[in-house]
DNA sequence: CGAAGACTTGGTCGCTTGTCCGAAAAGGGG
DNA sequence: CCCCTTTTCGGACAAGCGACCAAGTCTTCG
């Protein structure tokens, strides 16, 4: 006890020129450690799993002692709920970044709607491939979701495939849009391409088959432009 | 403490007629009390997830003491493996009942084969749909034994997919045959369609939108209908 | 400078978990 | 009948968890 603690930089001496003396600010505002903190719990939480996102895994990693997370979130749940907020933002994010996409080279027709879906397809998988356990997050997030009944607040899940659904559906619109190609019931290919989507990337995810991945993805393509027709001029 | 216990039957005086005494052995040989336990894992892991998988949650659930568990099951993971078997083995139990299931009415060509392959659909469909607590479990499986990389043994969620694979390729190839149907790179039919299947179900166990799962399914059959061909004779 | 407030620490509490063990209780065969 | 094996019990244990707090340390600003 008494009154010791190792103060930062105040004891420095300053005598030998052969040390410098860094001072990192290990005290900062709230908000910036939250966000500190909100960084390794995502962190760990993509690496380990929910099971793993833990007040002392989580202050241990940002190197802090349990008090801290604890100023900075009331609860575990709201540490659990910003997480999985994190993520759903970040799949938001991403929606985003692909309304910079160039989806209007090419000409129009099927053959154009094919090439143009396989485009944004395959930029989707490079981002997917090279983050697998952000993917899998996703899934464990939904499996969690859907066991919190009744009582807590509208399926977390919702939220994430509202994103996912907003991505294909402006890509599926873009690339039609380009191509002079649309569907009738777009909803449901939308849905069904989420569907498909999701399905293989699970898939991949237990064997990792890059292969068969890419067929079922050509797969589904065909599908997708099969069920087009030209658009009414 | 002494040697007192409350002996099930030894003292029930049988001085009056009002009172019988029914004897239920609770004192069970290990193989059939080991079944009974795995049988209370299991339905506990469906209703509550792979988190609420405890020791204590099956004795309780069971009606045994501590110990009991820990007699019949050296570790938790031997319990946990146990669950997860029965589960696969329960998916393959459920492909054997399909080789039961008539898939041969009907005439050929590709209106016979959607014929079939909606049936065959619908019939899963109602096992899934009356089961999803069972099918959550099925993604919490694949999500855990994703999360454990080397060391454990291979895989636990191959002998899923393999389970499923079957599954698929069986009701696919006899519905094929029975229409006089058949893909080229039949492997990746198989595959595309335990895909969208998987990702529909995992949507619909979301949202529970009955009518959009069914469209996603439409779209599935149209896109494997149209990728088959006439059988060469 | 000095007080007020923001931030951090290190520990404690009560709870649940998996694991383990000694002893009691049944059942069956001699 | 008693003895030996199988089965069951109930408690104990350490570890890990979320939650909480009193005190300490630093910053800021009047």
């Amino acid at each position: 006890m008494s009154r010791s603690g190792h103060s930062p930089a105040k004891r420095h001496g300053a005598k030998d020129p052969r040390f410098i003396v860094v001072y990192v600010s290990q005290r900062l505002p709230a908000d910036k450690r939250r966000a500190q903190l909100l960084d390794a719990a995502i962190r760990i939480t993509e690496e380990h799993g929910l099971g793993a996102l833990t007040i002392r895994a989580v202050a241990e990693r940002a190197g802090v002692s349990l008090g801290v997370v604890h100023y900075c979130f009331v609860d575990k749940d709201e540490l659990v709920d910003n997480v999985i907020g994190a993520a759903n933002e970040e799949l938001a994010a991403a929606t985003r970044a692909f309304l910079n996409l160039d989806l209007s080279s090419g000409g129009t027709g099927p053959a154009a709607l094919e090439e143009l879906v396989h485009e944004a397809l395959n930029l989707q998988w490079r981002v997917i491939s090279s983050s697998p356990d952000r993917q899998l997050l996703t899934y464990e997030i939904a499996a969690y979701s859907i066991r919190l009944r009744p009582p807590e607040k509208d399926n977390l899940a919702l939220d994430q495939y509202r994103g996912y659904d907003e991505l294909v559906e402006m890509v599926l619109r873009r690339a039609g849009e380009s191509a002079r190609m649309e569907w009738d019931d777009f909803p449901s290919i939308v849905r069904a391409t989420g569907a498909i989507l999701d399905g293989a990337v699970l898939r991949w995810l237990i064997d990792r088959d890059d292969a068969s991945f890419s067929r079922t993805i050509e797969f589904g393509i065909r599908a997708i432009v099969d069920s087009a027709r030209p658009t009414a001029v």
